[in-house]
RNA sequence: GGGCGGUUAGCUCAGCUGGAAGAGCGGCUGGUUUACACCCAGUAGGUCGGGAGUUCGAACCUCUCACCGCCCA
């Protein structure tokens, strides 16, 4: 007997135990095989509501596919999370006291990072396993492994021998905090209160233009002031050290006498004290609307700077070091030098306003780019840095989704991923930090490059470059996170070695790559799935020679935000703990709550609410399950649907036939909503609140071959309903599958086939004909107020519709379930008067002995007239419409004919039972 | 400025290829009928953001306006 309610916390452990020590999640059988590999969560995470949702379902599919028979691989892991796990290492050094990282020394703290890793890394990967995720984890991997870094090895090495990896100086996102460079997109653009100064930059030799300052309507200049300086406006005066030139627009009139000439900025000693001289250039980059029109170009330290002073073969001047402070260069005056840059820029407008060339400060609002994880503002900086050609690689990737090689699900999101790749830029790999992949480039004395991928391989390169053996010192960076999980698909997998046929993996990479399919959410597009595209098809290909993608579909879901539909965040101490509602509700609760509001492309809410209404479900059909037990209801393999004999029996098989078509269809195309809603529907609203009412007589009565087939039936659609439950409510349907003494786990069981199960409309349009009535009696009974304890006789008018051989049949159940105490057929002219229903085209009187005030039913009938005049008006419109009639597809036609007809035979009977009501 | 998306019942959202407006929650009414009060029964609520167009027919297609998000610059 099971217990009064499921109590997850009690079983969700040793359910999982169970299944994993049963090899379940190992790829098993000789399916199809059926691959997605987990995106890798950092190795410093925790779960969050993103995490569970991404991998509940994915699980959902791996367990579908699984029941399917396909040969699952569901390959998990974690990434190393370079800047995120320095971070957090050397912030625990801080903590206890340690030394820091640099007087450790490299190989000291990298130590220190494994150690950490070992301790407290990869909590999230029991996270996972509470949610119920089904991976294989005797193949967990992470990017760090030997097998993994030597791919990353071997990838590295092979691009730049292909000339895809270069080295380069490019201005890049400096974090000067962390002291590395990272990428655009942990760059995080922010609105923030800034200022525009506006600074007069004298022109050189005192020179002087006339400079307009008042239009007509024309546009024409009609006053003119002399001027012996070009205005500028800045956010970031202490960049100013680092001009190269004024820059204006070519179509500029107003500043076309000065261009070609020289001015001054307007800090420094050089010059007398007049400031480095700059020249005034053209160029299509400066707006002359914006501001005066025209911009200082400050090549080093401003992106589209960066571009006109390329462009324009304008010096660039880097003004800073790796913390951000001033550097000890010739062109940066010596008080301030070492200053850190926003003390510098107070000092330069202090400078300014003395020498009188500041003309005003506007207070105005800037976007101002923050590191993500630092929070500090991010330093553009020209350095040296390894890039990938990103736009080389890109060519593939794009013309894979263009050819419909991956697609992506919903079909919109191909855009996003073709405005990222099509704008690709250069892809800067190379990081400064000590944890993670080291660049595997070695330096001879003279600067020469060697890329091998093990030191000696470097020492032979470098001794048959220089004919003696020298020193070589190796590149201090590491490489990109990114860099490594582009290659997770496939590496994984065991690439490259397992490309050899006496490799033990040989087998399963051949299997499993290309994979299925990856699921991510859509602000991850531009990190996982390009670059998993790119790496992917570069290194993999047929027999034949073509690239092969890493998945045929990306399945991209929304965004999990908060009850209010905001983002959840940290700094917002908004985000909602899935474990915390695992505990409080269940695993399957939450699963279930997040996978059946998985529409297409939407954002999804969470909220405690929500998770409660979910698990209220699993125990509804915990109890619906004791009660099947209660009454004898066990699982016999010998069932068969299609031999059933009673209505009953035939109606609830068909309509878990139903269920099945509607659950597993929609699980093939993505839509986990739909799943959801289907079994949840079914389950609730058929099974427990028709089925199992009506099941109860037979169970309460005499021991049969009637009792017998209603029992397995039941038992049968039970076991349906666990299998299709399944995917997303593994632990409690797993029990319940236990307690129903199974030979094997409901994990490894078939998906049910609803094409091999029997159909009949005719025991489903009987029992739903008996709902119908059902239904109106109840609504009849409570709109009208008659006492809900009472019981009362009903009469059915005889007519010839086959409603009296229905009561006949069922009467006992339409008693029951109406509380009624007798159910009779009379004759029409002989009825009673009493409160007439119709239902199914037939009427019915129950009759309540004057209890009740008749206008009231007689109201109650006008009203359903009412809305059946409706209905015929609306449809006699269109049918009266010839055109309508003529264009429509017949069967529209038709169906319309017959909903009128259903219409006016309602009519009839209504007021039939109205004019009775009168008499 | 560019791109994407949204606007449907009090709230949160479904509604696949255009052919009778749906769910959950909440509200209200009535219920201890021996699986379940984490329950049962019943019920109210919408001119599907505004306007125009295509069509026999539009929540769905086109255009336009308004407002709201998100991403990129």
């Amino acid at each position: 007997m099971l217990e009064k309610q499921f109590d997850p916390a009690a079983v969700e452990a040793r359910l999982y135990e169970a299944w994993e020590m049963s090899g379940a999640f190992k790829p098993n059988g000789d399916g199809v095989p059926f691959t997605i590999v987990i995106p890798p969560p950092n190795v410093t995470g925790s779960l969050h509501t993103g995490h569970a949702l991404n991998n509940t379902l994915q699980d959902v599919l791996c367990r579908f596919h699984r029941m399917r028979g396909r040969r699952v691989l569901w390959q998990p892991g974690m990434d190393h999370a370079g800047i995120a796990t320095q971070m957090v290492v050397e912030r625990q050094l801080a903590e206890s006291g340690n030394q820091d990282r640099r007087s450790m020394g490299r190989d000291a703290f990298v130590d220190q990072v494994w150690a950490w890793k070992a301790e407290s890394g990869g909590a999230i990967l029991n996270q996972l396993r509470r949610l119920g995720a089904s991976c294989d984890w005797s193949r967990e991997r992470f990017t760090m492994d030997e097998g993994l870094s030597s791919a990353v090895l071997k990838v590295f090495v092979q691009l730049y021998r292909e000339g895809l990896i270069y080295r380069d100086k490019r201005l890049v996102n400096w974090d000067p905090k962390f002291e590395t460079a990272i990428s655009d997109l942990e760059v995080e653009n922010k609105e923030v209160n800034g200022h525009f100064w506006h600074f007069k930059y004298p022109l050189e030799n005192g020179e002087t233009y006339e400079f307009p300052v008042a239009f007509d309507e024309d546009g024409n200049a009609t006053e003119w002031e002399t001027r012996d300086y070009i205005s500028i406006a800045t956010t970031r005066p202490e960049t100013m050290l680092g001009d190269g030139a004024v820059a204006v627009h070519p179509d500029d009139k107003r500043y076309a006498p000065i261009v070609g000439k020289r001015c001054h900025i307007p800090v420094g000693e050089d010059n007398d004290g007049k400031g480095r001289l700059i020249p005034i250039i053209t160029d299509e980059y400066p707006d002359p609307e914006f501001g005066s029109g025209a911009v200082k170009i400050t090549g080093a330290h401003d992106f589209n700077d960066y571009q006109v002073a390329k462009r324009n073969k304008i010096p660039m001047y880097i003004l800073m070091d790796e913390k951000a402070c001033m550097r000890h260069d010739e062109y940066v005056p010596a008080r301030y030098r070492g200053l850190d840059r926003f003390d510098a820029r107070q000092n330069v407008v202090e400078e300014i306003d003395e020498k009188g060339l500041m003309i005003r400060v506007e207070d105005k609002k800037i976007m101002q780019p923050f590191g993500e994880r630092s929070d500090v503002v991010i330093e553009p900086m020209l350095t040296d840095q390894w890039y990938v050609d990103a736009g080389e690689l890109a060519k593939e990737a794009i013309a894979a989704v263009e050819d419909g090689r991956t697609k992506f699900v919903p079909e919109n999101y191909s855009k996003t991923y073709f405005q990222w790749m099509r704008n690709i830029e250069p892809w800067c790999v190379s990081r400064q930090l000590w944890w993670g992949h080291r660049i595997p480039a070695w330096y001879g004395p003279d600067g020469h490059v060697f890329v091998e991928e093990t030191e000696d391989a470097a020492k032979a390169a470098a001794a048959a470059h220089y004919h003696s053996d020298v020193e070589l010192s190796r590149d201090e960076d590491v490489l990109d996170t990114w860099f490594s999980a582009a290659l997770w698909p496939f590496s994984t997998l065991g690439w490259p070695d397992a490309l050899s046929e006496k490799h033990p993996d040989h087998g399963v990479f051949a299997a499993h790559y290309p994979t299925n399919v990856l699921v991510t959410a859509f602000d991850i597009i531009f990190f996982w799935v390009a670059r998993m595209m790119m790496m992917g098809l570069h290194f993999n290909r047929d027999d034949k020679g073509t690239p092969q993608v890493p998945f045929p579909e990306v399945y991209i879901h929304g965004l999990v935000v908060d009850e209010k539909g905001q983002k959840m965040s940290k700094s917002k101490g908004n985000g909602v703990d899935p474990l915390e509602l695992m505990d409080k509700y269940g695993a399957d609760a939450l699963r279930f709550t997040l996978a059946v509001q998985t529409a297409q492309g939407r954002n999804i809410r969470v909220s405690d609410q929500r998770v409660e209404g979910y698990r209220n479900f699993s125990t509804k059909l915990w109890n619906a399950a004791r009660f099947a037990q209660m009454n004898g209801c066990k699982s016999d393999p010998d069932f068969d649907p299609s031999s059933a004999k009673g209505t009953l029996s035939r109606w609830i098989i068909h309509e878990t036939a139903r269920c099945t078509e509607e659950v597993t269809s929609a699980l093939e195309s993505y839509r986990f909503n739909e799943a959801a809603a289907a079994i949840y529907r079914f389950t609730w609203n058929v099974f427990c609140d028709w089925h199992l009412e009506f099941a109860k007589p037979v169970f309460q009565g005499a021991d049969g071959p009637e009792k017998a087939e209603v029992q397995a039936a039941t038992a049968w659609a039970l076991d349906h309903i666990l299998k299709l439950l399944h995917p997303f409510m593994p632990f409690v349907t797993e029990e319940l599958w236990g307690a129903g003494a199974h030979e094997q786990g409901l994990v490894v069981s078939a998906w049910p086939d609803a094409g091999a199960m029997p159909k009949d409309k005719a025991a489903a349009a009987e029992m739903n004909a008996v709902i119908d009535l059902i239904s109106e009696i109840r609504s009849v009974r409570q709109t009208v107020d008659l006492p809900a304890g009472e019981k009362f006789p009903m009469l059915l008018i005889k007519d010839d519709s086959g409603a009296g051989d229905r009561l006949g049949a069922y009467g006992a159940l339409v008693k029951r379930l109406a509380r009624l105490e007798t159910v009779a057929t009379i004759d029409g002219a002989s009825a009673p008067k009493g409160v007439a229903l119709v239902a199914g085209g037939s009427t019915y009187i129950l009759d309540v002995a004057g209890s009740v005030d008749l206008d009231v039913v007689a109201a109650r009938l006008q009203k359903e007239v009412g809305k059946c005049e409706k209905e015929v008006s609306v449809i006699d419109k269109k049918l009266g419409n010839p055109k309508f009639v003529h264009k429509a597809p017949a069967e529209v036609v038709d169906e319309q004919r017959e909903r009128r007809a259903g219409y006016n035979a309602q009519l009839e009977k209504l007021n039939a039972a109205l004019s009775r009501l009168q008499s």
